[in-house]
DNA sequence: GATGAATGAGATTTCATTCAT
DNA sequence: AATGAATGAAATCTCATTCAT
């Protein structure tokens, strides 16, 4: 599912989503995006021209905006896929160690999203690296996650699991930049830190971990 | 004093620092650092033109460059100089509190980064704003800080103030990311959250905060 | 038939050649081309800015750049353009009197380049001329020459028809050299010479005609 | 003995030419000369900025045009100097083979002016070279040349030892320009020929080596 | 649905030269 | 005579997006 509006969507659903030009548009669509993708992580997203993925795709420079209402928007969708991705795989690898407590789960959380950050290098340097290519797009992400951090530490400082001093919103403002940061500088040059190193230092700056219970 | 590179400095340099045309050339310089200064918070690092500082400061077009390489150039300077000025604020304050000890200096230290943060608001909205106006320069006053919180967590962890099992530099990013993170999502809008809210939780997500000694 | 590189070759190439659009794009190309010659003409070549033949062809200034890589490809194409008009000319010349020998055929030649210089005078004027307006382009069009001549030098030399002692590169280099310098000599003033005194003299310092055979 | 106008001449020739004041300045200039001479040679002319020159001699940037009207100016006394010195080179090893008769005294003078481009190649490059950096001077050398040339082809024709169908005026023009031509030429690249071969070549393109008398 | 040619705004930057000191 | 900071004009070229076919 498209987080981001979609020009095509409401045509789409006009239409038998199986006829033969339905098909044929979903087909140029994939086209685009895997034309986008492979393009955007060779030359970043700034030097990709919308007219270039359209080529890429084997179509004409207007066919691109028949589907997304910009380049970003083609990117957002990508980018957005990927978060989507990200949390499914935390949200199991959390399950997979559900009964062994709190501290397990945040670490499992981390362990996935750095491996995950080590998979998709070029989105992580487009989306949070130095060069800002994707401009607020990384903010938006964050943003996204924003709400469920907040609502999980405001659970966690309930149950006496988390500080309760904390301001939930400011902290989690704090948290999911110092992952974000993390995880760009890292992959930017993962000879910095060892990949546990920076697992067990971001589990270990959770307030989830530093928090004693009942004091 | 410049922190960043000066395209006029060797010429300045071959001739007296007080001669009657050095002085002018530095005031012509202030003139042009002080138009930007308003400009720039008033319509944005993006939407001021370098002709537009220039003629606000009483000089020509070319005028400019002959004292910054470009908009950028300048802007660095004030940014830098900003920084400087924090930094200065920061060490009086812990100064102050030094003898009641690592949490007071610290908590001190955080109450100053907020208050500068409030005092020059446009300023962090567009070094560390979702404009992301000022592309890189974000990042390099983060890169400025890095080595000195780096080395001070480091000492931290061998004097037992701080979780051992931090990776100092991990760490350093992660705490840089989310002080700089905080205070341009509070100055963007201070309602979110009461100012002494921000300050604790900033203290208390600070490792020194939260490291129990000899565990 | 476009003889320097065209950034649109290759996406006119993947369209039909004479599909409506296609067909349009020409139009447009050749508005340019007739604009801009006529600017050229009466203006010069740097004097004559890509935005005013833009305009003079009644399409946007980013449209240009659709067409051309910039003033000077422009400008060369008109040039080489005008080169194989010449070309032409004195091969149809020089066939028209075939039969009555090599000294009347090379004098054909020269009258055809004098004449052809005498009606574009404004364009040898900008391409051989002292403003040296054309930067580069006129030696261009000397090193279009060149292969030709000193082929035909080399020919000439095996018959016998020219003295075996010089050097055909060298001998064309200098020929070629003569012949553009007198004729954008004597378009800027042509009453400095008559026009059948400056064909005879080029006609006598070419070696075909200084050449006594069998010496 | 200056060929273009020189601002300071006048001054010079108000005060003793060998007053201290006078002497200063004459070593100021002849120090600027050097730069510029080290700094085309380098850079080439468009590269080289009157402030880089006046730096390099250690003067101020204005000092420069209190000595010079503008770049070209000083370049031209260079190239008039060179001129000056090509001129001299080739009537002494002309007058060395004086005795020896004309077809002698033209290969002499060839030789000479072959031999001076090849140790003076940066001068050909910049002055008759492609890149067309010093604009028109490389003419008004050619200019400064027209009338001897004009004037002794001429006398030739005259003496019935060129041939007398030739236009002087034409034909020194196209001299001129094959002889200014196939030096940049072969400058450039001086393997394109033996040394020997462009001597050789240039002597037998002369109207006085080609003529027949008597005919 | 697809095409693809056309749009169009506008900041940057350089450096030869001047002239007040 | 020397200094050196300041002047200032102006053409380029890009590329996201549109819209007539």
């Amino acid at each position: 599912m498209s987080v981001s509006p979609d020009p095509a969507e409401s045509a789409a659903a006009s239409a038998p989503l199986d006829s033969a030009p339905a098909r044929h548009r979903a087909e140029t669509r994939r086209r685009l995006v895997a034309a986008a993708t492979e393009l955007f992580a060779r030359q970043g997203l700034r030097a990709t021209t919308s007219t270039q993925i359209a080529r890429a795709a084997g179509v004409a420079a207007g066919t691109f905006y028949l589907h997304f209402a910009d380049k970003q928007a083609l990117f957002r969708e990508i980018a957005f896929g990927a978060l989507a991705e990200l949390r499914a795989r935390m949200e199991a690898a959390q399950r997979a160690v559900a009964e062994r407590g709190l501290e397990a789960q945040l670490r499992a959380r981390m362990e996935e999203l750095v491996g995950f950050a080590d998979e998709k290098r070029d989105l992580v340097r487009i989306v949070f690296g130095r060069a800002h290519e994707a401009d607020a797009i990384g903010d938006e992400l964050a943003d996204e996650l924003f709400p469920g951090v907040e609502a999980r530490l405001r659970e966690r400082i309930e149950e006496d699991r988390a500080d309760p001093a904390l301001h939930p919103a400011v902290a989690a403002q704090a948290l999911i930049a110092g992952w974000t940061r993390v995880v760009a500088w890292w992959v930017e040059d993962p000879s910095r830190a060892p990949r546990e190193a920076v697992v067990e230092t971001l589990v270990r700056l959770h307030p989830v971990f530093t928090h004693r219970r009942g004091r």
